[in-house]
DNA sequence: TGAAATGTTGGGGCG
DNA sequence: ACGCCCCAACATTTC
């Protein structure tokens, strides 16, 4: 065997791209030894879940900001395609390596595919190490005080805060010794969308990498935090932090925007939008928790009474909510948001998941599926679990019976109208007190505004009292069959 | 991280 | 001046 010293290390980087607190990366560095970066892209293989349209074009975009950032401390980036079961063996003889190290993932494929890699490297003699970088407190280590998980977010989050804080974050390597091999061109992946090319909105609403995160939460602290528990509802206002695609990709750390946030705010644990903003990450968390301890939970409801809930099939309907054209201009304008720019205010986020499952009765796993291809934020956990809890059959859910009117959250979050004109703009002309309700509006003020309800705008797919009433009558079964199984 | 229906109260118009 | 009624405004309950 050649001197171990000279031996490289892979670093296989996952949701981690980022070169700061990067447990992985900070220990390959830490030996001295070369350092050999890859990153591989799985689409084929079963149970994989194959990322979605806007969560590609970020990809690439990170990767691409990661590969400069590697290379600027002497280290290429090698990428490779295929089943890491069988693209790292065949890396480790290419580079003549004997170790790998990588950050934890926790969703169950992805566990179960870790843990085949570590076996099988393992047991020809190679050295495997992982380590925490995407959580506060990885899911085994919260617990009730009976020792299981947690089902409920607040005494999930509870315990977590009795932890104290997360380690302090590491400080990226300041050089590496880089380990050359060949692989794919970023081009050649083909991430990015031509025919059409539907991502100029997303160029212009973000920027992918580390440095572009960096700079996000940067912003957010000296700016939107202070007022975030006030603000945080209005999507008019840019009063939200838009970390999630970053954090989404590791590009930046919980515990990096933990301190961050607390050395901003100035008190231990956080005053007033600190603490607001942290319970945040805490709902990221949660999901993670929920995630680890319910394998299911992408697909099958936690409550297995909605087993056989009355779901409708409307395509129709389903087109107009996913093309913004529901005739409630709210739940439109987030529609409309998300699709331009990959991203909604979760406030929207609530009020449009609760119009598909609620007013159009459509599976929540379709607009899980939707939201999963456009988001570029879209995190398995993250999004089945709050799939799940909007739809009433999480572990912590929402009621059945609360069911968002799309007029009045317009009317309290959106109070001047401001988000809608931005993204439905043919609604523009119309004043605060009828542009979340065009239907209402007096005959001159539609046309003093140009609207032509049916024309310019859709008429409402549905009534909102006759589709509340429908949502209760299907819900109300649910828990009838729910009081039958218990007797 | 709701909304709607129902109940209660208190001020003011009015016989 | 008194009591009755109406109906906001607010509170409570129900879905």
């Amino acid at each position: 065997m050649a001197d171990a010293s000279s031996t490289p290390i892979i670093v296989w980087f996952r949701q981690d791209l980022r070169l700061a607190d990067n447990p992985a990366l900070a220990e390959a560095a830490r030996t001295g030894r070369p350092v050999l970066p890859v990153y591989v892209l799985d689409d084929d293989t079963p149970g994989t879940w194959r990322m979605g349209g806007a969560a590609r074009w970020w990809l690439h975009h990170s990767l691409a900001a990661l590969g400069r950032d590697l290379a600027a401390l002497g280290c290429a980036l090698v990428l490779r395609r295929g089943d890491p079961r069988a693209v790292l063996p065949a890396l480790i003889r290419e580079a003549g390596a004997d170790t790998v190290f990588w950050n934890r993932r926790y969703e169950p494929f992805a566990i179960a595919r870790d843990e085949a890699v570590k076996a099988s490297l393992k047991a020809v003699g190679f050295t495997v190490r992982s380590f925490n970088a995407a959580l506060l407190h990885e899911p085994w280590t919260v617990t009730t005080r009976a020792g299981g998980p947690c089902r409920v977010h607040s005494a999930f989050w509870r315990a977590c805060l009795a932890k104290g804080d997360p380690p302090p974050p590491l400080p990226a390597p300041r050089k590496l010794l880089g380990a050359a091999l060949p692989g794919d061109t970023l081009d050649a992946w083909r991430l990015l969308p031509d025919a059409p090319d539907w991502a100029g909105g997303l160029r212009a609403a973000w920027t992918p990498g580390e440095a572009g995160a960096r700079q996000r939460l940067t912003d957010f602290l000296d700016g939107a935090l202070e007022g975030y528990a006030a603000r945080r509802d209005q999507p008019g206002l840019e009063a939200t932090s838009r970390l999630s695609p970053h954090l989404r990709f590791g590009e930046v750390g919980p515990r990096q925007v933990w301190h961050a946030v607390l050395t901003a705010s100035g008190v231990r644990g956080g005053r007033g939008g600190a603490a607001k903003f942290l319970a945040e990450l805490g709902r990221r968390e949660f999901s993670y928790h929920l995630l680890y301890h319910h394998r299911g939970l992408p697909a099958v409801p936690l409550r297995p009474e909605f087993a056989d809930f009355p779901w409708r099939e409307d395509p129709e309907a389903l087109r107009a909510w996913q093309r913004g054209a529901t005739g409630y201009p709210l739940v439109d304008a987030g529609m409309r948001e998300l699709w331009s720019t990959g991203w909604m205010h979760n406030r929207v986020r609530m009020i449009a998941a609760s119009f598909l499952v609620k007013h159009l009765l459509i599976p929540w796993q379709t607009g899980e599926a939707w939201f999963w291809d456009t988001l570029v934020d879209a995190d398995l956990a993250s999004n089945a679990a709050n799939w799940q809890w909007i739809a009433g059959c999480g572990a912590d859910a929402a009621p059945y019976f609360r069911i968002f009117n799309p007029v009045l959250q317009g009317m309290k979050f959106d109070p001047e109208g401001d988000y809608v004109r931005r993204w439905v703009p043919e609604l523009r002309g119309l004043p605060a007190r009828h542009v979340h309700r065009p239907w209402e509006a007096p005959e001159g003020e539609l046309r003093a505004a140009g609207v032509v309800l049916g024309r310019t705008y859709p008429t409402p797919v549905v009534d909102h009292a006759a589709a509340r009433g429908r949502a209760l009558a299907a819900f109300a079964r649910v828990k009838k069959g729910c009081a039958a199984d218990a007797v």
